[in-house]
DNA sequence: TTTGTATTACGAAACTAATCGTATATTAGT
DNA sequence: ACTAATATACGATTAGTTTCGTAATACAAA
């Protein structure tokens, strides 16, 4: 059995989640002053969340020194999968189709980028 | 200029204007039933999160009759479009190829929808 | 008209997320 | 050992979400 039911990051906590998917190891201090570059957010802020997240299992944590050193302790591709997941059933209907047209309607991409996705539907369809 | 700033649903507010989508117009009763086919709420509960939709702005109503007949009042497209945006930007570093990917590998497809989305590449790329 | 039923309105509680100030602790430099 | 700088811990506040009980209202049936 598996001990580990799924916890769904918030959105502060995903971006820091993102800072150190990034990063693999960082300070609360570096995480902090990479997440400053886009919003206005105190210390203390940054650090109880990562507090926090640390509690919830989001993060590990290397506490034997003064300056505890961070990572993630959940994967990137494993939070994509589910909170795509998520989407797709509660806004697209279960229509991963649905989702991908609309992502590729919308956002522009590169034609080599287009070709890489129609590589992987050749993949798919063979087999 | 717009008058029209986005407004976020939440989670719950997601589940009651998927109703909305499909049905067109309905009573809170018709959501609430439709609601409680799959989670425990009371009646309610449903009837407050719509009056706050209606004072958000997600939902219109007439309430000309007894039984106030509500509708949806931002449309399904744009709401995909924003969560998705903000999914790509936040979660797949701005890149809707990745979460095409990440879509397509995981979620099942039939190869009619492979082939319906091959199509659409195909008309992105001649463009 | 009276009673019962369904509906809306309102308010408050419980919970969660995000914020930051202040206190405490640790370390390095003098 | 003292001071300054930096870190963590903790508590409190604010805002937003979700929940539902109760009251008020409208309607229909007896």
């Amino acid at each position: 059995m598996s001990n580990t039911k799924y916890i769904k990051p918030t959105e502060s906590e995903l971006e820091i989640l993102g800072v150190l998917w990034q990063r693999g190891l960082a300070s609360v201090r570096e995480v902090h002053e990479e997440l400053a570059r886009n919003k206005d957010v105190g210390y203390t802020t940054t650090l109880k969340l990562m507090q926090i997240m640390n509690e919830k299992g989001l993060v590990k944590r290397d506490a034997s020194v003064k300056t505890h050193i961070y990572q993630a302790a959940v994967s990137k591709e494993k939070t994509q999968k589910h909170l795509l997941g998520k989407m797709i059933d509660g806004l697209f209907g279960g229509s991963s189709t649905q989702l991908v047209i609309q992502a590729l309607g919308n956002h522009k991409a590169s034609k080599e980028e287009l070709e890489a996705i129609q590589h992987l539907l050749n993949d798919l369809k063979n087999q």
